[in-house]
DNA sequence: GAACTGATTGTTAGG
DNA sequence: CCTAACAATCAGTTC
């Protein structure tokens, strides 16, 4: 199935995203959910997780995501080194210049903002009083 | 045996 | 601004 989420993406010197404040918190407590349960599956904890996130307070959030905050800083600076790479990305096989760019555009798709509903709106210039 | 999926939310980057 | 996608984790699933 499409979605390449498994270890690594394509490149071993591709960025990977910062982990967020959620992901980090969610490091230090799936073991601990794990230990409260004999053995969930992810999908299982990560509801767990959810709910818990909601539930701290927000001083113990702030201290993930200031993690979340440094974790940036470095994702940063991966991606100058990656960057870097793929200016002087020595030809792989063939020399090829553009050979190894996996990065053009994203092919996100497009969904439209907001739908075409036009219901209520003003009925009519009734103004009355 | 190993690639892959499942859900959670946040962060990121491009259009 | 907004939208989509991906980031980890681990057991379970499948071929």
């Amino acid at each position: 199935m499409p979605r390449a989420s498994k270890k690594q993406t394509k490149d071993p010197n591709a960025p990977k995203r910062p982990l967020s404040a959620f992901f980090l918190f969610s490091l230090d407590e799936r073991p601990a959910i794990k230990a409260g349960n004999n053995s969930l599956s992810v999908g299982d904890i990560s509801k767990q997780i959810g709910e818990k996130w909601r539930k701290v307070n927000e001083d113990v959030k702030k201290g993930y995501e200031k993690r979340a905050a440094e974790a940036k800083k470095n994702y940063e600076k991966e991606l100058e080194a990656y960057k870097k790479k793929q200016a002087s990305s020595g030809g792989v096989s063939s020399g090829g210049t553009s050979a190894s760019a996996p990065s053009k555009s994203r092919p996100r798709k497009k969904a439209p903002p907001k739908a075409p509903e036009s219901d209520e709106d003003d009925m009519d210039g009734d103004d009355d009083d």
